[in-house]
RNA sequence: GGAUGGAUUCCCGAGUGGCCAAAGGGGACAGACUGUAAAUCUGCUGCAAAUUGCUUCGGUGGUUCGAAUCCACCUCCAUCCA
């Protein structure tokens, strides 16, 4: 099977401006593609992993790669699919968000040898002639139509800048200031991109008379048609820093049945053979897919290692087994009085609860249990020697746990 | 620039002088049931030294015994006119 054959079989593509030519192109290995990346964080989410998975399965059949990092369009925000403006970001953080992305997408990517590049817009987009631009693009046009565009749909209704409205001819002059530097030939992105992407094939074509190609991928929406990788804190994200490995593979150990399967294929470098026997299985036999899910995606991401600690600490909290690899927080001296350290204090310390009165009503709601047993005493005090070497593992709800022990 | 309407807690949205930490819904969280799923039911949802106290209704000042509510100015948003 051939990558494009593949890339289909694990229902990736959702649009492409010109199958034919498109799927002759990358199965031979011709294509210099791009992807961007707006740096609106310091780290890469789920996301853009999805993205990245797609530049590796196309560089391993020998296509180019070429990672966008948005140093310029980040200065104007993309309001696809936004229903309110984006916070503007300084320079700095962009600059910033820029170096982060970098480090993380070279994990995943092989940019040596020129097998990859890795350029940012803020290089041509920055030094832009606001005059020279309208003259040299503006021409090529259509407000009418760019007004139709599905990606500025939601904001036709709530208000959308002029500085907004730009965004899309930014990302048009990317593609075509890539075509003439590095002869890139095609744009990948997210299917929100759609609209945008058509605007840079069709500057080339008008420009330059030459044909470009745009293909976009399915959104992994779950089953209620939401995004996959938010969460009600914010996103999933990559760094370790900011989402650990262990909640990285919590967060796919808990998707909802309907959902597996089409992760297992989208998101997993899993051959479609071994995802195709998996698709019969049903009820509670799902929930092997969903831990070879997590590991899978914890490896890809964090190694094998942070994968294997993640996969024991799960199967400890929910079964039995080692409970070595447990998330920790660790308290100091001064957070004891009088020898000891209340519940509700510990459970704050711990990061189980966000404050005392949370705490409060988890306790009293039968939410919370210290080493397996349900603590209803919202005056319950954890000694000093429970806390010393192994300490105590208390559990919040039925996922929320953290070992805690003194320093 | 002009006219009108608006800004309330995580989100939507009621409240137009005391009965308001603020209805209702959504979401989130917890419990029951389960398979770390979904659905359903129940509870809960500002903070704390917790039968009480403190801080919240775009911002600043004012009126009042008392303000989310009234007044003034400001900021932002939407719609229409230019």
């Amino acid at each position: 099977m051939q990558v494009y054959e593949e890339l289909q079989a694990r229902g990736l593509l959702a649009q492409v401006t010109d199958e034919k030519e498109i799927r002759e192109m990358i199965n031979a290995g011709k294509a210099t593609f791009y992807i961007g990346f707006d740096p609106t964080a310091d780290s890469l989410h789920v996301g853009h992993f999805m993205a990245l998975c797609l530049m590796k399965r196309l560089q391993m059949a020998g296509n180019k790669p070429i990672a966008l990092l948005g140093g310029g369009t980040g200065m104007i925000g993309d309001p696809s699919g936004r229903t309110d403006m984006r916070q503007m970001m300084t320079k700095e953080t962009i600059q910033h968000n820029c170096e982060c992305f970098k480090k993380q997408m070279s994990r995943f990517i092989d940019f040596s040898d020129g097998r990859a590049l890795m350029v940012n817009n803020a290089d041509w987009l920055l030094d832009l002639n606001y005059v020279e631009l309208l003259r040299e693009v503006g021409p090529h046009f259509s407000v009418n139509r760019m007004l139709t565009a599905e990606c500025y749909k939601q904001r036709m209704e709530r208000g959308l800048s002029f500085l907004e409205f730009n965004y899309m001819i930014m990302q048009s002059y990317d593609f075509y200031a890539l075509f003439q530097r590095y002869g890139c030939n095609m744009q990948f992105g997210g299917d929100d991109q759609w609209s945008n992407m058509l605007g840079g094939t069709e500057l080339i074509r008008r420009k330059l008379g030459k044909d470009a190609y745009a293909m976009t991928i399915t959104l992994l929406l779950n089953s209620e048609g939401k995004k996959m990788g938010k969460t009600q804190s914010g996103a999933v994200w990559l760094d370790p820093n900011k989402t650990t490995p262990f909640d990285f593979y919590q967060y796919w150990r808990n998707v909802a049945d309907a959902d597996v399967m089409k992760c297992l294929r989208m998101l997993t470098f899993l051959p479609l053979e071994q995802i195709d026997e998996m698709d019969h299985w049903e009820g509670s036999q799902l929930n092997q897919a969903k831990e070879i899910l997590a590991y899978e995606l914890t490896n890809l991401v964090h190694g094998e290692e942070e994968a294997k600690k993640a996969q024991e600490g799960a199967r400890a909290l929910f079964g039995t087994g080692n409970a070595a690899e447990m998330p920790t927080a660790q308290l100091t001296q001064e957070d004891l009085t009088d020898g000891g350290i209340d519940l509700i204090g510990a459970l704050v310390k711990a990061e189980l609860v966000a404050s005392r009165s949370e705490g409060r009503r988890a306790i009293e709601q039968g939410g919370v249990s210290v080493d397996g047993e349900k603590i209803t005493d919202i005056k319950y005090v954890l000694a000093k020697d429970e806390l010393s070497g192994e300490g105590v593992v208390i559990k919040r709800g039925k996922k929320k746990f953290k070992k805690v022990c003194m320093k």
